[in-house]
DNA sequence: CTGAGTTCACGTCACACGAG
DNA sequence: CTCGTGTGACGTGAACTCAG
């Protein structure tokens, strides 16, 4: 508990750094080009990945105190400013065209299974699932919409459809909502897992788009220098 | 060995955005 | 306009590392 306490506080002063210089850069003109935002958009995922030094401890430590006494500040408007960038797939694909050799992310979903697409989503955990009711496993307490799912690649949604007309009382509508709050957790959940997965791919490619880039700069720069020894005087 | 700090993966919520 | 999807943000727990 106390772990998790000073985690989230050094998590959430880096994350409230790391939007204070997303906001210190957009200042003013809340950057409408896609380089723009790319950059602020790689400095939120570089910010939350990396690991703090002490040195940026210590000034989130100040930044914190500064901060209190201002109160708390308007999370809406950093959401918005963040919420404005584009997704990394779009900024990766918009890399891809320009630059042959980064690989475009689609939504390939992972299809050398051979799996037809509207299984992806569909397949039928076998693992325990956590909610924030509690935990329930493919056998144990189920919930009902999986309970009563065929293992058919029909989504869910589509097969627990209840027929309209049989929904009258209260409880029936009731029971409706909470399905259709599981599915949709359901879905999210796996969403989110897909997600998660496309962005560590994404990293990998701005990663090596990095290390070939390295290369090719010391490659022009060795290059240059070669040059200038040709093209210099050699008095002396 | 233990407590503190770090990393990772996850589930959920909120919201933007595109499709219909 | 509504709905479904993708993704950033957040909170959490587990596993790991490391200094004392």
């Amino acid at each position: 508990m106390n772990k998790c306490g000073r985690k989230k506080y050094i998590k959430t002063n880096l994350r409230q750094m790391t939007m204070e210089t997303i906001e210190s850069q957009q200042d003013g003109s809340v950057s409408d080009s896609v380089a723009e935002s790319e950059s602020a958009h790689m400095q939120t995922q570089t910010g939350q990945n990396s690991v703090p030094t002490l040195a940026q401890v210590a000034t989130i430590a100040e930044k914190d105190e500064s901060a209190e006494s201002e109160g708390v500040i308007d999370s809406h408007k950093r959401r918005e400013i963040l919420s404005r960038r584009p997704s990394y797939r779009k900024i990766l694909n918009e890399l891809s065209s320009d630059v042959p050799g980064v690989p475009k992310i689609e939504e390939e979903k992972s299809e050398e299974e051979g799996t037809p697409p509207n299984i992806a989503t569909m397949a039928v955990p076998t693992s325990i699932y956590q909610t924030s009711t509690g935990q329930y496993t493919a056998t144990g307490d189920m919930p009902t919409y999986q309970i009563r799912a065929p293992t058919t690649a029909l989504p869910q949604g589509v097969v627990m459809a209840a027929s309209p007309g049989s929904l009258h009382s209260p409880q029936q509508l009731a029971e409706e909502a909470t399905r259709k709050r599981e599915l949709r957790l359901m879905k999210n959940r796996e969403a989110a897992k897909e997600c998660r997965r496309r962005k560590k791919e994404y990293v990998k490619c701005l990663e090596s788009r990095v290390a070939v880039l390295e290369v090719q700069n010391k490659k022009l720069i060795e290059e240059l220098e070669t040059l200038k020894d040709i093209c210099s005087p050699k008095t002396d």
